[in-house]
DNA sequence: AAACAAACTATAACAAAGTATAGTACTATA
DNA sequence: TATAGTACTATACTTTGTTATAGTTTGTTT
């Protein structure tokens, strides 16, 4: 499988010589790069489930608080197709499958740990203290 | 105006009792919140954009590539509404409107930073070393 | 008075994302 | 033969997100 292609959508945009306003273009561009790859409701979950140890399907059906099989599968292979996770089939009866994440798939830590804190302290600010 | 709580779908999951899995719930959940208020092709290239300097509507609308008036309306409210962000009525004539990150919009800074190294390093392993 | 600018707002249409439900293929066990 | 486990996939549908287009208000310039 082949990674999927950054958006032709998000090649447009600054040519070197235009005016960079203040510079935040060159800012947006690869932010809204990684915002693709981790689209949706669902794949930063995936990602995190895996960051605790390689899951088989149903686990991470489980696992994973009110996601579907459907998506479970869709997320994957497009995670898969990013080489951010990896799939691995063992022949044993019954078939197993193996999910774990690449070490391309683990330099998206240090992101996601700072999501991670500052949703925390944006929930605690929201909730009230709790 | 009022924060936008979080939404109550998020809440259920994961009494204190229950197992937690490998842990990974209590991370998904906080990436969730924050993901959340983050939500949309838009609001952190706006952010971006006001993390460079006070904005004025019609500024903001030139330097987002591609955004529609609309959209920046929408999510300048969205974002107001989150407090990350506040509208100044200056009362000159013609009025002013100038917007400007709040310091709890200023956190998202560190997040910010990691999602830009890795989209940039994500676009580079793409696009062939570029 | 006519045209224009800033900062929006309304409406409708369309596209993408997500959900619900069911079903498949394989094999094992009762 | 019937039931169950694993790992999905198909279809249809609903919801949400985004875009396109045009219009509003207040005031300015010509």
């Amino acid at each position: 499988m082949e990674a999927k292609k950054i958006k032709e959508a998000d090649n447009q945009s600054v040519k070197p010589q235009e005016k960079t306003h203040s510079g935040c273009v060159g800012i947006i561009q690869p932010v809204q790069d990684a915002l693709y790859v981790l689209s949706g409701k669902w794949k930063l979950p995936i990602i995190i489930s895996l960051t605790f140890g390689n899951k088989r399907f149903g686990e991470m059906s489980k696992e994973i608080p009110k996601i579907t099989d459907r998506m479970l599968s869709k997320e994957l292979r497009e995670l898969e197709m990013n080489q951010l996770v990896k799939r691995t089939v063992y022949d044993s009866i019954p078939v197993v499958v193996e999910y774990s994440l690449t070490d391309y798939g683990k330099t998206l830590n240090p992101a996601i740990e700072e999501l991670y804190k500052w949703g925390k302290a944006h929930r605690q600010r929201i909730m009230g203290k709790g």
